[in-house]
DNA sequence: ATTTTAACCTGATAAGTATCATTTTAATAT
DNA sequence: ATATTAAAATGATACTTATCAGGTTAAAAT
């Protein structure tokens, strides 16, 4: 299980500035400081399971996350993914719902924990804190939306260029332009929402076509602009 | 065009209870009236289209509305329906992004538009208001996360099976265990993300299988535990 | 270093869907 | 009522993708 880490404070915190937590003031933070914890979680631990209620708040420190659905006969979906700054759990205390996701680190992860009580508090006393959630929530929307309408009516083929270049967005590319993330065939495969083996055939093709290079796990991005083109993302 | 109509009170409205609105006190009402408008659109007519910005949140009053997206080579993906007391529009505001999508009238329909200063002005007095926003989009989040799951996993029959549930849940069913909506073949593909054809033959299949009964337009619902079988949200 | 295990890759086959062409039926307009 | 048009239905074919089986490589454990 997790264990508790030394608390970094907020007003420290180098995402904050990108996060929901931007806009509050120096009071706001020491309270948040004051009631918050942080767990250490090791690569493939559960942060938190899909259908239990969430306590509170989490705010990923150091490390990253997948969040996934289980679909049909217990296959796997991974619907987001979690860096630096990003915020969970807020879905299920908002719509008063369990946890609609599983969330697990990808890698070794330092996670924030704020209570129920201190997230609704700021949420009642700091409008501008509401707006940032709110903002964030409408954002995740045209996000899902583009994402099922995706889903719906792209080829795998298609789904599995565009997986590529939203990996790259969400974790960027290392020294040596490879999407800075480790997944196995059968992750990305949860991504796309195929099977295992039509994603190692596929980004065979991406390879064969210089789209891509493949070195283990690690894949290179040889040409964004093609990868664009093949993810029907350009006409 | 849309013209204007005269505008029902949001203190008297019938959906106000269900809405986001229903935690605003008589002042906060009167506000609303003094500076919302109501118009009317015929069926087939658009309300916004996808790209445009939102000038204001709309509030369905009467009839029954389509959000769809445009997807890969102009097809059309329906993601949402609304009908009285669903609110539109908040999404591109609070993103400050362009609409998503676009709603379109599935039938005569009466739609009320409040301007976006009044709209913001309510989400910076009056956190429950917030709060019901928040509640409305993490609770669309949920829905649109299982969504994804969906279209990626289940095969094109489970999504036309659990189409027709939705429908059901939208829309209800009128005396005769019929789907309360008329769409055409081809919307129904556009929702469940595939040919008019297939619909076409999958639901002939659902209608050998005694689990549907089809007069025209309109679908019979004869078995909806089937259906939910069907649709693989049972096992 | 060697065994063991898991991940990755390849090939063959079957099933599911898309696509195109055509007919039938229903809706709309004249 | 009839003509016109659009929607729905059916059939044939090709393509995409899933599934199963087997083989290879890489990683982890002893």
């Amino acid at each position: 299980m997790s264990k508790p880490i030394s608390v970094p404070s907020c007003a420290k915190c180098g995402a904050r500035n990108k996060s929901v937590f931007c806009s509050l003031n120096s009071d706001q933070l020491i309270a948040l400081d004051d009631h918050k914890g942080c767990d250490f979680y090791a690569k493939g631990e559960a942060i938190f399971k899909e259908g239990n209620y969430a306590r509170g708040l989490y705010c990923v420190n150091k490390g990253k996350v997948k969040l996934s659905k289980m679909g049909t006969s217990g296959k796997e979906q991974i619907i987001r993914f979690a860096t630096e700054g990003d915020v969970l759990g807020y879905n299920s205390m908002l719509s008063k719902k369990p946890l609609g996701s599983t969330a697990i680190a990808l890698e070794d992860a330092a996670v924030c924990f704020i209570p129920a009580k201190q997230f609704f508090e700021l949420l009642k006393v700091e409008p501008n804190f509401s707006l940032q959630l709110l903002e964030l929530t409408s954002k995740q929307w045209n996000q899902a939306s583009s994402l099922i309408t995706d889903m719906a009516q792209k080829t795998t083929k298609q789904r599995l260029a565009e997986m590529l270049l939203w990996l790259k967005e969400t974790f960027g590319l290392d020294t040596n332009d490879c999407i800075d993330v480790k997944l196995s065939r059968e992750e990305i495969a949860n991504m796309v929402g195929t099977a295992t083996e039509a994603v190692i055939r596929l980004l065979g093709e991406l390879k064969k076509e210089k789209l891509i290079d493949l070195q283990g796990k690690r894949i290179k991005l040889l040409d964004i602009h093609g990868l664009v083109m093949k993810a029907g993302l350009l006409e």
